[in-house]
DNA sequence: TTAAATTTGTACCAATCAGTATAAAAACCC
DNA sequence: GGGTTTTTATACTGATTGGTACAAATTTAA
């Protein structure tokens, strides 16, 4: 062990914690206080683990992909079965948008909305998670591109989809059904898949 | 002429550029100066003529969907044909989008992001606004249900275009291409619509 | 036991926020 | 012109913000 006061804190679950805080309450509505007060640490600790708020939100956004996103893409990208993929992983991405047991939303889509045209090092990671997005689905779209709706490019395709779940992210923050919400995923399904 | 010294602005020209000061920089992220500043009129005038700051969003939100989407939306409501209607629809939608006139990405779907969870007044106004969206569509696409896909309702194909319309948006908010912006509008025509 | 190292807790700062009190200014009516 | 009405302009308030100074607390190394 390091010399000098333990730390009262782990680093990552205050990260997890900052994240379920912005990701509820946006960037501009949180304060540094409503962090300190969920994590029930002080500021200098805050300023000392992670910077001011602008670095430790570019972290949480770091965090939430690989926690929130990431273990959800991963039976995706492995799957034989595109629409079997497709179909578990939207239930995911509703089980997590509808915030029954996080925020509601993606808080990607939503700090995007809400910050980019402020904070430049903001809007250039939330830029660069779509743009990895993108590439993401647009892979998964080639490797199983005799089951995609063959109107449509693979590329085109990711767009499509990624806007869908950003859009229905967004819907599901104004408090929409989870029928709403999944019937807008089927129909995605339904129509960009080639038909049997 | 009424008594008393006369007003030096205009309310609907107030309203429309107050709703561009708050398209741009967010709810959280306007302060009402930056309001009083860009209609160069102070404080006590504004109170006067919108309330607060909440009473005034609420007031912009109402003039955008009028003044914004409505102009735009009424062709597509006239059409004859939904392919044509709809290729100039998402033509009109893109360029404010875009952002080049105005600022970028759609003032509901970013406001929805960003305060729907912290104002009921605010969200509720807000999530109207998307149910009338859907409700506009639905009727659009029975309309013209011949044209549509028949893998899907009109009620899911309302869903999924508004939804696919607002993840477009944001994605404009990134900065992203008038390419990309262009291909997710379109992937979504050639697969929701009936091929011929 | 003492010194060095590191974190915590309290208290504070300057800046900014939404909102308001008050009086001057500018019009109309008589 | 005097009185009334309405809007403008200045200045202010109390609360909140992100960020920090500083000393007490708690550990290891010697």
């Amino acid at each position: 062990m390091s010399r000098g006061r333990p730390k009262k804190f782990n680093n990552d679950q205050a990260l997890h914690d900052a994240m379920l805080v912005f990701w509820r309450h946006g960037y501009r509505g949180t304060a540094l206080d409503d962090i300190t007060a969920a994590l029930n640490i002080n500021k200098p600790s805050l300023y000392a683990a992670f910077g001011g708020k602008e670095e430790l939100f570019l972290q949480v956004i770091d965090h939430y992909r690989a926690h929130i996103l990431a273990p959800i893409a991963k039976p995706l990208s492995e799957c034989n079965n595109l629409k079997d993929g497709l179909r578990q992983y939207f239930r995911d991405i509703a089980k997590i948008v509808m915030g029954k047991e996080t925020p509601p939303g993606c808080l990607v889509a939503c700090m995007l909305a809400e910050e980019c045209c402020q904070t430049e090092s903001i809007k250039a990671k939330l830029a660069g998670a779509i743009a990895e997005s993108d590439r993401f689905f647009c892979r998964v779209f080639e490797k199983h591109k005799d089951e995609l709706n063959p109107q449509i490019t693979p590329e085109a395709a990711a767009v499509l989809l990624v806007s869908t779940l950003h859009g229905l992210s967004i819907r599901a923050r104004a408090g929409a059904s989870q029928e709403s919400i999944e019937s807008g995923a089927s129909a995605f399904l339904r129509v960009a898949l080639k038909q049997p």
